[in-house]
RNA sequence: GGAGAGAUGGCCGAGCGGCUGAAGGCGCUCCCCUGCUAAGGGAGUAUGGGUUAAAAGCCCAUCGAGGGUUCGAAUCCCUCUCUCUCCGCCA
């Protein structure tokens, strides 16, 4: 949620900095909305004094064993007044609130304007693609013919856009979620958090996947209104919700693996093959909660902490800024982690590192108390996947396949399979 | 799943229809006193919002959440959520 003084005070240029990333502001509407707004709410308040001091004066009437029927009398019809004045300032304000649910975050000053994928900026390249003596495999076909990794028989237990791994390759998997865990921790001073896999809709209402995206999402039946999390950044920033963070324990920095569960729906008929685009996936997130002028340098960091599980795995990966128009909704700027695919030739987000500034926080009421002022203030809250766990096992089985259809194992990775060198 | 108890400010804890945004204590901050430490005295110490160019001031809201009764609700009623205790069941 933008700042709402933004959409009193400086509606125009809040509207042209939304028109950046495509987005069109209802400049006229939010204006009547809010004039109106203001008057109701002044008038309410009035209304509200009054009943105040008439009710404290009866009050000590009745204390002073005077008549107090006379005063009853003249507040006879304040009650209604009161019922109508809210009723009219609730309904302005949840319309208010409903506009302004769906506004999408102000992209940075330095995110570039584009109008699809094409125009994303890239920053850098690190490693380069692996060169193949033979044509090199998708791993779908290097997965299946050792038996494993079998869509079929997900798609007998479940449905489409499932898998299932089994022997080494299941190995593999569960390896790189411990090695990616241990290197955050250890290396780039995460804190571990297990965290629930089902949220409630508040939770998902703090970090922008409702209301506008709930297509996406997974609802469960029953008597709770649960979501499974189409991310760690779901039950992980939530954390600091409702919460004013003391400055000594600023910054907070957080590694959860969890699965994640998205319907995407609407993107049938895209990566329809493998297991890039799957509804449950395993990833290794990272997420902050900073000083606001701490925030853009966090991302630097935080994209870095991601960037070096690629470098010590050895997988050639390039960073893209995403443009105003593939931002995500909350998002105030993001890089895009791609690494090389030798299956499809081409590079592939594996990991998404974003600012959200003071977006989120504002929805969360994530707050930390600046020494400077003494006053609770909205922190910045960030979060990148460090990394996507299924994408990163396809990247290593493209990236390190031998003729035979063997799998080299990475060296950072071996210790994790107890010093396996090849999968075969 | 069954039975009961509870939810108040940073914490503990009163209040059970009217000058209570909330006694008292602890903690914290500042000041005074005291030749160390300790003790003592005083003041302050929630959050959001409105009005304002801003501040001060004034006003409104908030005692788990939402609704209701009432001139007036932390206090009464209803619904929900969460926590605790006992029993059952279980990983």
């Amino acid at each position: 949620m933008l700042d709402p003084r933004l959409l009193r005070n400086e509606l125009e240029s809040t509207a042209e900095q939304l028109a950046r990333r495509g987005f069109v502001l209802d400049v006229a509407r939010l204006a009547e909305l809010e004039t109106r707004r203001k008057q109701l709410q002044v008038d309410l308040q009035e209304l509200q004094n009054q009943r105040n001091s008439r009710s404290k004066e009866i009050g000590k009437a009745k204390a002073a064993g005077q008549d107090i029927q006379p005063l009853l009398e003249e507040v006879a019809d304040l009650g209604d007044r009161l019922k109508q004045a809210q009723e009219d300032l609730s309904s302005v304000q949840q319309e208010l609130s409903q506009i302004s649910l769906g506004v999408p975050n102000l992209p940075q000053a330095d995110v570039p304007q584009g109008e699809d994928e094409s125009d994303n900026r890239e920053e850098r390249r690190w490693g380069d693609p692996p060169e193949f003596a033979f044509a090199p495999k998708d791993h779908v076909d290097l997965g299946s013919a050792p038996g494993w990794m079998d869509f079929e028989a997900a798609a007998k237990l479940t449905g489409s856009r499932f898998v299932v791994l089994s022997g080494p390759l299941a190995r593999m998997h569960r390896a790189l979620i411990q090695f990616m865990l241990d290197m955050h921790t250890t290396e780039h001073g995460y804190t571990e958090a297990y965290v629930p896999f089902m949220v409630n809709a508040d939770s998902l209402y703090g970090t922008g996947q409702l209301p506008k995206f709930g297509a996406d999402l997974f609802a469960l039946q029953g008597e709770q209104e649960y979501y499974l999390i189409p991310t760690a950044e779901v039950p992980v920033t939530n954390l600091v919700r409702d919460v004013i963070v003391d400055d000594a324990y600023m910054p907070r920095k957080w590694v959860a693996h969890t699965p994640c569960f998205r319907s995407e729906a609407g993107s049938y008929g895209k990566d329809t093959r493998g297991m890039i685009r799957q509804h449950q996936f395993e990833k290794v997130e990272l997420v902050q909660a900073v000083r606001p002028e701490d925030s853009e340098q966090a991302l630097e960091d935080l994209t870095g902490h991601a960037e070096a599980v690629l470098q010590r795995l050895g997988l050639a990966y390039r960073v893209v800024t995403l443009c105003t128009s593939d931002l995500g909704f909350s998002s105030a700027k993001t890089y895009d982690l791609e690494v090389w695919l030798p299956g499809q030739g081409q590079y592939r987000e594996i990991s998404s590192c974003s600012n959200f500034r003071d977006f989120q926080a504002r929805r969360l009421k994530a707050r930390w108390r600046n020494p400077q002022t003494g006053k609770p203030e909205l922190l910045h809250t960030l979060n990148g996947s460090g990394l996507a766990v299924g994408r990163t096992l396809v990247a290593v089985m493209e990236n390190f396949q031998q003729a035979d259809g063997s799998i080299r194992v990475p060296e950072a990775l071996q210790p994790y399979l107890g010093g396996l060198q090849v999968l075969e």
